[in-house]
DNA sequence: TTTATAAATAGCACATGTGCTATAATTATT
DNA sequence: AATAATTATAGCACATGTGCTATTTATAAA
């Protein structure tokens, strides 16, 4: 009888979009002879977060990702240049 | 004597960014004939949301921008492509 | 193999993003 | 002006992002 039965609010959620942003991510790092442990340094954010962004685990904010482009050194539209799947199902 | 008075864990919250983002998106939507309602609708998000995300009264989530960008029909990098101002101060 | 370095997981507290609904304020149209 | 359409705010509940700390797993170096 709780909402939750009754009410199913549907959260925006593009497992598929985070998987490949993961992945571009972690190449880019690489090229750019990143560890996780600098990016998350030189950005201000947790290792924890670094890994958890890049195996996918976790939905991030823009915030998080304007930082990490900043510590990278490169336009926020790099880590951007991979094409999203094209349907929304997840 | 709690928490919050003596570890001050600073949350990472980029206003610039998300100013810069915000006007980037409102102008991109405008050129592409979107109303606030229209998008939300496209995007199966709500009205409210991407009009906070507009005036950048929140950060939001890579998961929501992928789904603009899908409902805007524009590879996700245009909505990228600004100049982020380059301090970290906020 | 042993040792060192890097990456992935885990769990907790706290902050906040999101959906939802409603209302107010602004802008456009007549 | 009045009306309609669009945009901006607000408040609540719930889900989850993030920092922090610690541990485990994987990879590299010796």
């Amino acid at each position: 009888m709780k909402n939750k039965d009754e009410i199913a609010r549907k959260l925006i959620f593009d497992q598929q979009g985070l998987d490949a942003f993961a992945v571009h991510l972690k190449e880019l790092r690489k090229q750019l002879s990143f560890t996780q442990s600098q990016l998350a340094y030189e950005a201000g954010l947790s290792l924890s977060q670094i890994a958890r962004i890049e195996t996918a685990k976790i939905n991030p904010t823009l915030s998080t990702v304007f930082t990490i482009a900043r510590a990278l050194n490169v336009p926020i539209e790099t880590l951007f240049k991979f094409s999203l799947p094209d349907s929304k199902r997840n």
